[in-house]
DNA sequence: TATTGTTATACTCTATAACTATA
DNA sequence: TATAGTTATAGAGTATAACAATA
């Protein structure tokens, strides 16, 4: 029942192709990161936070481009394992400040060894240092 | 409240940075194809039916890339709006055959128009068709 | 009035299992 | 037994509106 089919109406859809390429590294990263159970998203705020203590939800929700309100259950689920900490802020009685936890900071380290890891076998599939510098270059240009 | 935040951990994550260009993609095809009602996935399925007249649901859910059981609703939305067609099999009792109908083709074609359009305008922000031939090389690889 | 975190809600996308009818 | 379409379901992701506390 195998057919030839004419997929040259969709191939060159930059749209299209963004798609199954984010889909593809996505399965991959959950693979990867199925024993620690961190998504990429997770992953993100992590790192993002380890590098900003002291960060605003607000602050962290626009700079990985979620929705405040979505970004509370995400706070929330980091927050019930402990990996991140979420204090009153002194400055502003409706805002938070938050940090990573010891326990957070610990597992964020080996977080970044494994995407590290996981990041250097896609340039590795692109060819090269220069072939991802060149993708990301292209990209920020659609963002 | 402004406040430098470093991002440098997670701006070089690939699977990071497709996603944010493939939201920002999308989002800006969705504005503008709202006032027809398609979205991207929707006009790939009819741009792949126009050119595969005939083709199986499964060969057309495994081209686009979605699983048998949802590209179910899919298909009934695009019947329902009496732009496709699903047939019986004359070979085999268990499958369907898709084709477009005459509304389908005609919009099809307006469609095609506009996705022309919008990726031109992709292209330009690439900086020309090199830059695009390149973009969809290195998607290609981690796909 | 405006903003921050939050709740509630809805809609979409995706994945998996299981059913039915055919093969 | 295997496959095609389908149903059901659950889990994420995303978007919008609205609220209380605070600015």
């Amino acid at each position: 029942m195998a057919r030839r089919i004419n997929t040259a109406a969709i191939d060159g859809i930059i749209g299209y192709r963004l798609r199954r390429a984010q889909m593809a590294v996505f399965n991959r990263f959950s693979k990867a990161f199925a024993d620690v159970g961190i998504t990429p998203t997770e992953y993100s705020l992590l790192a993002l936070v380890r590098d900003n203590p002291g960060l605003r939800p607000s602050q962290v929700a626009a700079a990985l481009g979620v929705q405040r309100a979505n970004f509370v259950a995400l706070a929330v689920r980091l927050e019930a394992r402990t990996l991140i900490e979420r204090r009153s802020a002194v400055d502003d009685g409706r805002s938070h400040v938050l940090f990573l936890t010891a326990a957070g900071a610990e597992l964020t380290q080996t977080l970044q060894i494994m995407q590290d890891s996981f990041e250097a076998s896609l340039v590795a599939e692109l060819g090269g240092a220069e072939q991802r510098e060149r993708l990301l270059r292209l990209l920020t240009k659609l963002g």
